[in-house]
DNA sequence: TGAATATATCCGTTATATGGATATAATATA
DNA sequence: TATATTATATCCATATAACGGATATATTCA
């Protein structure tokens, strides 16, 4: 009876509490990467079916889920969205960097993103294209994991070593027949990224689109984003287009770093 | 011992049960609507303290929730942001319209939203502005009471009339000097807006900015959602301009409804 | 139409979350 | 700089609130 020692050597430090929460949360999850029905999900967390029937009941009762009554399948509720956006609101990355990002789309009226990662995957904050195509799923609510596509490799190129193995150890998932999903070919690839300062990455994602993508940086010199052009794939035949792409990436992923305090020669100025 | 009347005549039918994954919900609630220190969460909602800091851990385990190390401010996390857009990915009326919003959006380098009524609040799902000026506010994230700006007073014009009593029972907060948030004026804004078809409000929202909106309904004649356009205050002062706004306001949403299977007349074809 | 599967609800038991209390850290104030 | 005040973190015995097997109902499929 130490002090310390709580119960049996699992996990980490603090105790894991708050079970019921934490299946909510952990069914949001589920739910928003794989809508489906009550029993599809009892089956795919391993919760007894009373148990979870309470928590779909409470999460849709609260707005964050609903149900289609016809197929009786569950999705990402109104509240949920509600909430979500609000993210946006206080982060001050984003703030800072959306003057540039529009600017960006102005130049060469193209698909202009910023995006982050969260977990294992490319998470969009912000999307922009001043006129011109629309490209499907060049927009929220698509969510890629970070090998497949250039902004989701460059954010993983700048992760932590360890992080970047973990993530070559876990299954990667091939989004169309020219994603990349052999772990060497990836780690060519990051190596690359470092080495020219940005990515780029055609068909691999959607077959007929294709982007350039390069990292933004905070006042240490770490991660904390990424600029991405998307545009369609044709384009980057063009060399010369391509280069211009290119250097609009870069240029404004300079200056958003450098408005967050970055300072090229990697000397702190602070 | 009926077969009903589980428990004492509380509330309504269902028992309210999942105690904690309620106070989970309604502390992502709070934090959107009102980031804060820990200690403030616990007031404004009545819970002890160390049951609340079980829940802020939890949620801020999860990614639902940020907490500033150094202000000790919550805020609402990344993982909400990434399950929020999955409401998106699945709306129907959202993937419907889209089209016709881009192009209104075309029509007058203007910014057009759809946006959707949820509880007392107006919620944006889309905005899009094809170039020129930018409206604060008039993006993600920043959501208005229904009695404020024209989106709102439509959503509350179309709604049923209980809910728009109930609504006008409650607080009604003032954005600007120019709200209006006399329930007796509002009721004849409402019976203006269904005589009209479409509302328009000025400086309501924000001081130098007016919008036009008008509903879109479905295939049964209810209200689903509203388009909105807005641009500078200023741009209203030209009558000709304003008439033209009007107009293409009411093109979409004539177009979405009819989208949807509304039909003019009124007549079900159905 | 009947079998199979999905969903909803009940209820006694026990595991789980609760909140008072104590400990520590961070501010505000003198 | 010292002291009061307020905020945050953690502990632990208790009682409450959630669990899940079972039963009832609804829906789908053959």
């Amino acid at each position: 009876m130490s002090k310390y020692a709580s119960n049996k050597d699992t996990k980490n430090s603090s105790a894991p509490p708050l079970k019921g929460v934490n299946r909510a949360l952990e069914v949001l999850e589920l739910v928003a990467s794989k809508p489906g029905r009550a029993t599809d999900i009892a089956n795919e967390l391993g919760i007894s079916w009373a148990t979870l029937h309470r928590t779909l009941s409470q999460l849709e009762q609260g707005g964050f889920l609903e149900r289609d009554s016809d197929s009786g399948r569950y999705n990402i509720g109104t509240k949920a969205w509600q909430i979500g956006t609000k993210y946006l609101a206080n982060h001050r990355v984003l703030e800072l960097a959306q003057p540039y990002l529009d600017s960006a789309a102005g130049k060469g009226s193209l698909t202009v993103q910023l995006v982050q990662r969260s977990g294992r995957i490319a998470l969009t904050l912000y999307s922009r294209n001043i006129s011109g195509e629309i490209i499907t799923k060049a927009t929220y609510g698509y969510h890629f994991p970070l090998h497949c596509g250039s902004k989701g490799q460059v954010l993983l190129a700048y992760s932590p070593r360890e992080f970047i193995e973990s993530y070559l150890d876990g299954p990667l998932e091939s989004l169309t027949s020219e994603s990349v999903v052999n772990p060497e070919k990836i780690r060519k690839i990051i190596e690359d990224i470092k080495s020219n300062g940005y990515a780029f990455t055609e068909g691999d994602v959607q077959p007929f689109s294709g982007s350039i993508s390069a990292p933004v940086f905070d006042h240490q010199g770490s991660l904390v984003a990424a600029v991405c052009i998307i545009t369609r794939r044709s384009a980057f035949k063009d060399q010369a287009r391509k280069e211009e792409i290119t250097e609009i990436v870069l240029q404004t992923t300079q200056s958003i770093s450098i408005a967050l305090g970055w300072r090229p020669s990697g000397i702190l100025k602070k």
